[in-house]
DNA sequence: CGCCGATTTGAAATTGGTCAAACGGCGTGG
DNA sequence: CCACGCCGTTTGACCAATTTCAAATCGGCG
């Protein structure tokens, strides 16, 4: 696979970018695949790159010493990641783990020429500036979600994010699919995947969702709507 | 009170800045000043300002449509608050709510002016991105502190925190002096100020701490690391 | 000295987690 | 093409952590 300057005005980042800088971006990344399951990098490596997924989708996760994960975001194509670890000064390391969900393709651009340029081209750091404020907008509403909500509305939150991010890409006919596993919702959620598979049988009961392996289907939005603001019960 | 230039240097984000640009930022701002328990702005309201407190004592809390809130951090001289509304794009609102915690003091900026002032000086994007980006771990770590360990290791993370950040200014003669309440801790870490009172009461019981009204005074750090290593038990 | 808000403590109620066992869909190899 | 086995899922029973509620107590301040 081979990526064109052009391909890289599609990164919320970049979209300012002049031509030339995109030149300049592309002769100082590299091209890495990944298979299904394995890592871009891991929770204390050395952050040298930062990525760009391409193609695929990947997941973006926080161990405690235990090994207990939780999962900070999923990935979709040309959304950047990594980019914590590697804007802080000197060397530092990824406070979270990168794994691909399926068989994904990611550009590694050099921390250090990232950095270098953002010292000269306002653009860059401004627009990295708003797209970090946003993650911390979204950190600090679930961060709230998860004090002071139930699992219940907490996990119907997560299925309407989910729709609301994958909808966009499918057409909702009957009903928006979610492709995960009751595991890795626990993890979005700060549960158990006991419980989230409680709730979903539950809500199938009703008529809200249709579940199968790895996968939910949103029938009626508006159900989820009304548990995750606590209506229910 | 009157804020010279060269008091702004003490501002992380400003520390590159030049005279000029110091002198630009002050006639952009208007001096504020809040009393104990008063309002610098409330989750919602549009943010034309961000603020940089001068003195005094304040919280960032978030809540939800119930009113239950969460504490989000506490700001001390010469930090910056209300950036992550006053730095989006076009009429953005504040996404959290910042009390004075004492008669406090602040500078507002205007978030317009210092957006144009960004467009042109990429060292203020730059080092604002920085300090995004370690509020964005700060909260990552929270997250999962919150979605993986049990009240009483965040309860001893959260002191750990607090005595880290007030021990700086304090002297640690008799143990380190934190002025919170069973309240205030509760909404730090997501549990009820009834959980807290007990926890505080057993590790005083322990020698860990001494407990007062609105007082928490840390004897033995060491043992708090422990607890929050989930050691104990 | 009296009042008010913060704190403590007990007892009961709940939520959600843990563990064990059984089930079911799906891809693979015979 | 079908049986097998794997892995994700479901469900019940039990249990632990934490919240809820009520009531008593404490500590300062005016």
């Amino acid at each position: 696979m081979t990526i064109s300057p052009k391909d890289l005005k599609q990164v919320v980042v970049f979209q300012r970018a002049t031509d030339e800088d995109l030149d300049l971006i592309l002769k100082n990344s590299i091209l890495r695949s990944i298979e299904e399951g394995s890592f871009f990098f891991m929770q204390g490596d050395e952050a040298k790159y930062l990525y760009i997924l391409v193609s695929g989708q990947a997941k973006l996760t926080q161990s405690n010493i235990n090994g207990q994960q939780v999962n900070l975001r999923t990935i979709y194509p040309w959304q950047m990641f990594g980019a914590l670890g590697a804007t802080r000064d000197g060397s530092a390391t990824y406070p979270a783990t990168a794994q691909a969900l399926e068989n994904s393709s990611s550009l590694a651009i050099q921390s250090t020429f990232l950095r270098s340029m953002m010292e000269t081209r306002p653009y860059i750091a401004f627009d990295l500036m708003q797209l970090m404020t946003s993650y911390i907008q979204e950190m600090q509403a679930r961060y709230r979600e998860l004090a002071t909500e139930r699992v219940e509305q907490r996990v119907a939150n997560a299925l309407i994010r989910l729709a609301g991010q994958s909808g966009i890409r499918s057409n909702k006919e009957a009903g928006i699919e979610l492709s995960f596993s009751r595991q890795e919702v626990a993890e979005m959620t700060g549960t158990t995947l006991y419980t989230v598979s409680r709730l979903l049988s539950d809500w199938e009961r009703k008529g809200i969702i249709k579940t199968g392996r790895e996968k939910i289907t949103v029938i009626q939005p508006h159900g989820l709507v009304q548990i995750a603001e606590g209506l229910e019960k």
